[in-house]
DNA sequence: GCACAATTTCAGTATTGCCTGAATTCATTG
DNA sequence: CAATGAATTCAGGCAATACTGAAATTGTGC
């Protein structure tokens, strides 16, 4: 790991960070977007971030849970080896459908506390959360159309 | 504050929580959408709330400093009252953009270690930049225009 | 089934960041 | 300009969480 590289491993846990991931989690994440080879150990990755086995172990599980990191085995190696997932980034993106739902259940929560006075303030959201529920799958598809193209 | 009412907030609170905000900020979020009248003071807000002035100085600022809340100045009241923004859940989905592009620069960054093996753990995120940098702007017009009718 | 290495777990420690409460500053009215 | 009340600041306490390091567990290959 040469100076470029932890340098921009640390502007992307910077980056990470600042919504409020955890430092491990972030520098893990940065790693694994320009390690080569691309697959490493945990005990690897613990010994190019300088970080414990165990935090290794629970940040990576974390990412994995995710779904922006895989396992990956090699037959004849006990090692288990990981790595980012194609498509993680578009994995990210989808799992925000998630979200939105979320959204629209909180607005609608509100029925027996809807206030009588600008009641938008809660409507809005549930406008917006309908709004997003019905944009965001057709948005998936362009977005994955897309990707595909560009990679070819 | 009756029992529903409390109950919406401890709800509104616990959710927006678990995306790492502060417990404060979000309480007052959620008191903010339903209570009446919708102007209230910090004093009103921290006795309400059951938060310390401090408390409610600091997170009412973040909300403003986000767009999320508006002051309102009454003639010949001394107090400062604070409202949710109409459209502030608007604000919110625009301020979008500028993780996006964010999104975009970090991508970009990596030029100088960009790895030779499976590249795309990169260059995935900058084509995703981009096209989120692309569709962003129309969207929120699109949603824009849907608010709008849906108010009348 | 045994041995060995990788991984996970977990108790303890360090750190971070929220919240409080009191002192200070600011703004408005008389 | 003085008085008054609201808003802000900030040092300190506290709770939550990240990280470590070592012990326990798991899972392969021989």
């Amino acid at each position: 790991m040469d100076d470029a590289q932890h340098q921009y491993v640390d502007r992307v846990a910077t980056f990470f960070t600042m919504f409020g991931s955890a430092r491990a989690w972030a520098e893990i994440l940065g790693w694994l977007m320009i390690c080569e080879p691309a697959e490493r150990t945990q005990a690897e990755i613990a010994e190019d971030l300088g970080l414990s086995a165990g935090t290794v172990s629970t940040q990576l599980r974390a990412h994995v849970q995710l779904g922006m990191v895989e396992q990956v085995r090699v037959r004849g190696d006990r090692t288990q080896r990981y790595r980012l997932r194609s498509g993680a980034w578009f994995e990210v993106m989808s799992s925000e459908l998630g979200r939105i739902h979320a959204m629209g259940e909180i607005a609608r929560a509100a029925g027996p506390v809807l206030p009588q006075v600008r009641p938008e303030r809660v409507t809005e959201l549930a406008d917006l959360a309908d709004f997003f529920a019905r944009e965001w799958p057709p948005l998936l598809e362009r977005m994955q159309a897309n990707l595909t193209k560009g990679q070819s």
